[in-house]
DNA sequence: GGCCGAAGCTTATCACCGATAAGTTTCACG
DNA sequence: CGTGAAACTTATCGGTGATAAGCTTCGGCC
């Protein structure tokens, strides 16, 4: 696993091969096959590596407010995703099948003594998690100067100017001030009652 | 772009080959260079076909309420990622790089006249744009079984009924509800005044 | 009318990747 | 002492993206 997040964070998810990973262990390519039985099983234990190392929040304290456990919650999550490079992508495709029963069952119970219907509880856990999971991947993703913003100021089009500018100050707040405003917004949004 | 789409239907988006899509075309492989620099530059330009086809509601229309017109923006937009297999996938890595500024002008403007900060309203289409992306993707890639629903009621471990109980009753809901329920707390919770 | 150059395709070939098969070393244990 | 499983090796396969070099076709121009 070690060896794997190593070759991941120099090589990216697309080039990381499994020669890759053999020679940094001083091993043959097929020799992983005798831990796991392919790829994509590594992947999916790397991905597991990868929440275990840096998802560290995951259960709430005892009198916390529940949004404020759901926005430490995503925090965390996006944290060990920014943990590896390319982490959101990587958990997106070897992602958490089967997320640990434990953790799942404390959270629930915990929205549903909030006043969460127990459907209502995994609906929220479930709609931000995916937030997280979205937004940290384009986060991740967006590379390169292609994005609207980064471009030199003489070749904006003629009545984009505002939008440009817009879109600059967007981008000098930051990515985790983008990642907070939609993450409060929907927690925001939430409500025990209602429910929908 | 065509024969991309068709192969990428019935192979899935780590199958599509350019050998598959040459070989639809009645074609070999290294035709393909001469009318795209690399593979990637294929999948940006089916990723942009696939969104020209199936994302439709881009625009406001006139007097319509701006939670309503992020509410169907959001839904075309989704619409059009499954429209084609592997949808979100290919959107999330081949993604829309440089979006298309007449709309982006007119959605933004849009909500500057709901009372949105130029930036709050960028930030707003940011959000949604990426949940939206997020839950089309963990839909769309959980398959099989593997899941917490989808098992057999007997291999249920001890103390975790309840919570799959829950998760059943929620499956039975649809995808549809699932990205609902998010898709409307986060719009909910977003508000022109405060900002944030 | 005949050349010409670009567009569009071909065949041939690379390096690389994931995966499998079959053989070899090592070593704990009865 | 032997045996058998675990861990690794070499060899090899089919497939993939990419590049190089050559052939064909055809519209425009002197």
């Amino acid at each position: 696993m070690a060896a794997a997040i190593a070759v991941l964070d120099e090589r990216g998810l697309d080039k990381l091969s499994l020669h890759a990973i053999a020679a940094r262990l001083g091993v043959r390519q097929p020799a992983l096959y005798h831990h796991f039985q392919d790829k994509d099983a590594i992947l999916s234990a790397v991905a597991a590596e990868v929440l275990e190392r840096g998802h560290t929040d995951r259960l709430p304290e005892s009198g916390e407010d529940w949004r404020a456990f759901l926005v430490r919650n995503a925090r965390s999550l996006r944290r060990a995703m920014l943990g590896v490079r390319d982490g959101a992508r990587l958990l997106a495709v070897a992602g958490p099948r089967a997320p640990e029963l434990g953790n799942a069952i404390a959270q629930v119970s915990f929205l549903e003594r909030h006043g969460f219907t127990g459907a209502d509880a995994i609906l929220a856990f479930v709609a931000v998690s995916r937030y997280t999971i979205g937004a940290t991947l384009e986060q991740q993703t967006a590379r390169d100067g292609s994005d609207i913003t980064f471009r030199t100021p003489d070749d904006v089009p003629p009545g984009a100017e505002h939008l440009f500018r817009l879109a600059a100050e967007v981008q000098a707040l930051g990515p985790d001030h983008e990642f907070a405003v939609g993450l409060t917004a929907l927690v925001n949004g939430l409500s025990p009652a209602r429910g929908r």
